[in-house]
DNA sequence: GTTGCATATATGAAATATCGCATGTTACTA
DNA sequence: TAGTAACATGCGATATTTCATATATGCAAC
């Protein structure tokens, strides 16, 4: 189980948790995407979404050539309302990166995940 | 007004954590107390509590010799539904420090602040 | 197998955070 | 004014984090 400190300790460094709340917002994002959204190069990317898998934040599923990173659905609950309340009331915070999201073209496809 | 960004910095340390949920829980206490409950020395705990009070997290108010923290009621909602929220599900993170807090002697006497 | 794209990781340097100790400041008391 | 208790801060040492570059891995198409 998550502790509070390796919780708000993921969330300390604004790549991260912009990575986070743009999943969170989105579903789910594969690493080009954040590297379009974030305007960030890949290993720097790759390194904080590992980070936040192995602190038990995200989970990953490789469909193909992408791998797509989402919420871990296990999460207490306390912590995930952390994410939905900071996203509710920080719109701008991500406003740039969802707008440079949208704007990108040639985006991967989604298959349906088996849930 | 306080980024998401520097508000999960402020909180990713384990003793600031620890300070501020028991600041929370107890609405205020002051250096001596958190020095007991947490049994660290009195510059580390005084030094995270400025960082704390820098990042607009808690506010300070002296009485007589001493000086009480306590959440800073000009927080954004979000910031503190974050703090009741994470509080509400991990008792266990702060419950040795708060059992210290109780058998304490020589706490304070708090006078009726001017709110 | 080879090429090409997406992603992961190793490495070491640079930046940042944390710490203990010593010292400074403020307030109460005598 | 001297002494004591609570708290704050300056400083150097140490630990941790972040970063860019280079390289490795996994997958698909040919």
């Amino acid at each position: 189980m998550i502790t509070p400190t390796i919780y708000f300790k993921s969330l300390s460094d604004e790549t991260r948790l912009k990575c986070v709340l743009l999943i969170e917002q989105e579903k789910e994002l594969c690493v080009c995407e954040l590297m379009t959204a974030l305007d960030e190069i890949q290993p720097k990317i790759s390194r904080h979404l590992a980070k936040l898998r192995q602190n038990g934040l995200l989970v990953d599923r490789r469909q193909g050539q992408w791998v797509f990173y989402s919420v871990n659905p296990q999460l207490p609950s306390w912590a995930h309302k952390v994410l939905a309340e900071t996203l509710s009331q920080n719109d701008q915070f991500i406003a740039a990166e969802l707008d440079k999201l949208t704007k990108m073209g040639g985006r991967p496809e989604r298959e349906a995940r088996c849930s």
